[in-house]
DNA sequence: CAAACATACGAACGATCGTTCGTTCGCGCG
DNA sequence: CGCGCGAACGAACGATCGTTCGTATGTTTG
């Protein structure tokens, strides 16, 4: 009947990246209008299926969003690992942070608005696991800036509120509109550094 | 029968501040679940009502959401206004700016994490009217930069980024938990100020 | 060729959504 | 006293939610 020709643009992507597909229009869903006002109906709509056909590929609305919020936080946390391992002065290090934290970002803004945005509507256990793993990344960023002030090369402050306020500073490029290449990236990437470093004045700030 | 005494409690606050109590719990609800995840019947249980009595004092959800944006909004434009009138230099406007800003992101975090977060669940044409609002405040803020870059006192750089950029990093702090009081606002304004002026170098920032 | 599997479907489930309706009840004003 | 009115209620509306089920179909495997 109509399998005929229903079934066959199906079947011209055997077992083909449909679900990694439908994983991507759940990002730009959840992004753009939120995980709760995102259906499964609206979703299947949009990747030309059905809604009961989405559980042949995931368990569960949540499933999605875990795979996507937690897919950015590995990338996160497995990121700041490699860049603390390496043997750099710390204000190299913060500025290689950075730039990959940007990179990364960059990468896929629509997931990391999810991840930074959405990660509430997860279920414990996994919402615990998820704030652990948020934890583990901004104490990377607040240990880059203990190590720095203990060597005198930043000035001395809260190290846990400058590092979130860093991170909260790079993630609202997710708004953005147009994406950025490679050179782009790093661009950005020094403008951050030498703002968080030097700020916008011309003179050091002289105000009682 | 039992309106003897489920009607005692509500009698007792003859024609209070019962609708501004709903919208207070309203917000509360709105900023800490979302607008999409939250129902007017938790919203009523919350409240000590029944779901259809709410519309006694709010035509729809959706009013309820309005009232909370456009309220804050309406605070933050208007402060803008009367900073921008002020006869003082530039950057003694920019920390009174910032100052005012926390004030009133302060006097309601829950409002104003509500105005940040759950604006784009408005529809038409209210989501117009509130973009146009918020882009009056952002452009305020630029509007500083770029006076303040005219005259030599900032470096170079684009005056509507920094503008967002510094709104992002001041709104991320209705995250936080504790609610400060008036000097802890104003030291925590004088720590924006220093660091977007100053940055956290202990010397300019010397980096290739 | 047949059995197994992956993937799609329509129908439908119970739950919950925002909202409307008709009604009741108590308070304040004439 | 009586009358209206604000504010509450239970019942229920149609819509939509996430999800399950039985089934059909096409591909892969033995």
């Amino acid at each position: 009947m109509k399998s005929d020709t229903l079934a066959a643009t199906p079947a011209s992507a055997p077992h083909s990246g449909r679900r990694a597909l439908i994983a991507s229009f759940a990002t730009e869903l959840f992004h753009r209008k939120g995980y709760a006002a995102t259906s499964m109906r609206e979703l299947a709509s949009v990747s030309g299926i059905e809604a009961p056909s989405l559980y042949n590929h995931f368990s569960s609305k949540e499933t999605l969003l875990h795979e996507i919020c937690f897919g950015m936080a590995d990338a996160f946390v497995s990121t700041a690992q490699r860049i603390a391992a390496m043997d750099l002065p710390v204000e190299n290090r913060l500025a290689r942070a950075i730039e990959e934290h940007l990179r990364l970002l960059f990468s896929d803004r629509e997931a990391v608005g999810v991840f930074v945005n959405e990660w509430r509507h997860l279920s414990e256990p996994s919402l615990q696991t998820f704030k652990s793993l948020r934890s583990d990344y901004e104490q990377f960023f607040a240990g880059l800036f203990q190590e720095g002030m203990q060597q005198g090369v930043f000035t001395q402050g809260d190290p846990l509120w400058l590092g979130r306020q860093l991170l909260l500073l790079m993630n609202g490029s997710v708004h953005s509109t147009a994406p950025l290449d490679e050179d782009a990236i790093a661009q950005l990437g020094q403008r951050f550094f030498n703002l968080w470093m030097g700020g916008v004045a011309s003179r050091p700030a002289q105000i009682s």
